[in-house]
DNA sequence: TAGATTGTTAATCGATTAACAATC
DNA sequence: TAGATTGTTAATCGATTAACAATC
């Protein structure tokens, strides 16, 4: 185990169970097996009972979970029970999307407001979000008390606007920029590395076509 | 190893160490060593020649590598040498911000168009590229032999685009969709997955504030 | 009872890390 | 020569997978 507690591949993979299961409930459905699941994600049966074992419930032998106890388990472990408010920082055409992106809700993310430092964009709305200019980053976020900011700037200015977050009382970042960014050690980064992404499609796209 | 040949970690950090590697460059610095791109980086340096050495060159030992040969060393290993055409699929907000990301060009990837259903965007611009029809896939991808699709659409429509995407001739699939995809087997599917990355966020805030 | 599934314990697999001789 | 670094071989670590008794 790592010294985290939970191996982060179980973490990653329990968003897609909950899918799985919401639509399972949708379908009215009571109980629903590991093998039911695993199917549907093309996944081992061995490794979603794993991974289910990890949040704390427990099934029934011949049967299955009970979908309704799962899916609060499942959140319940992600801290996703109740949601989370968080700023979007950058509001350019990411940001745009990030902030109208209505699965947030589902995820325990609620984003209450965008900041930007171009004055053509301050006080108009992105998707219902206010932009607000980052010099009012430090009182909003300390007031509001938020806890996460999601980085949509370009890359070269990315960890100055991680700075200014974290002095502002951000704990979190979720960086959507290239830029791997320098933080004090009690800060959660949490990158989502699109060049990481590609090169594992290229790579494989290069295995199966050599001419590629 | 995995039946792949190179662990996809590794794959992952590669294009970390091409930013380095470009700062480098930029600095005129002829060498590196594997010692510095790790403390850039925050990595292990035995970590670093490993990852290095999957592809293929070899460094001067109390020296380090010729910080030129890496880069292309690097950028053959990825495909990212010669450019790969790609279309986006979905000109919503989020194909914007993907169609107007400069440091695709750098990843040997070029968009060459977009394609929507909304007439009311058919024939305008996304960044520069021109937005055409769905119904005009088969036909443009299948003339300039595209290999790569951007998935940018809803999540309810993800998968009636995927199949759409896979009858024009496309290879390889960037899905930035919540949506799990079922594909022929000779397809490559590679997940945006946002769900997993805020999962990982929200439980290491979760550790550190029981309160959160 | 027969069939399905859970949850535990053990085995395997793959990636990371350590140790160190060889080299510049 | 002394110090730094590579690249190889071995050890460790962590995650996945297998096997199977217990349960419904």
């Amino acid at each position: 185990m790592n010294k985290f507690g939970v191996p982060i591949p179980t973490i990653r993979r329990l968003p897609s169970y909950l899918r799985v299961l919401q639509e399972a409930a949708k379908e009215s459905k009571e109980y629903i097996s590991g093998t039911v699941i695993a199917n549907a994600l093309q996944l081992e049966p061995i490794q979603v009972r794993k991974d289910l074992a990890m949040t704390g419930i427990t099934g029934r032998p011949g049967v299955g979970f009970v979908v309704k106890d799962l899916i609060l388990a499942i959140e319940s472990f992600l801290g996703w029970h109740n949601t989370h408010d968080a700023i979007i920082i950058g509001a350019g055409s990411l940001g745009d999307a990030l902030a109208g992106y209505e699965g947030f809700g589902e995820y325990g993310l609620n984003i209450v407001a965008a900041f930007d430092n171009n004055p053509l964009k301050i006080g108009k709305q992105l998707h219902g979000k206010t932009i607000f200019h980052i010099d009012q980053m430090i009182d909003l976020v300390g007031r509001m008390h938020i806890l996460i900011a999601i980085l949509t700037v370009p890359g070269h200015v990315a960890q100055d606007a991680a700075n200014l977050a974290v002095m502002a009382g951000i704990k979190g970042l979720w960086n959507f920029t290239p830029t791997k960014l320098e933080v004090p050690g009690h800060i959660i980064v949490e990158k989502v590395d699109l060049a990481a992404s590609l090169a594992v499609l290229s790579k494989k796209l290069e295995r199966d076509f050599h001419s590629l």
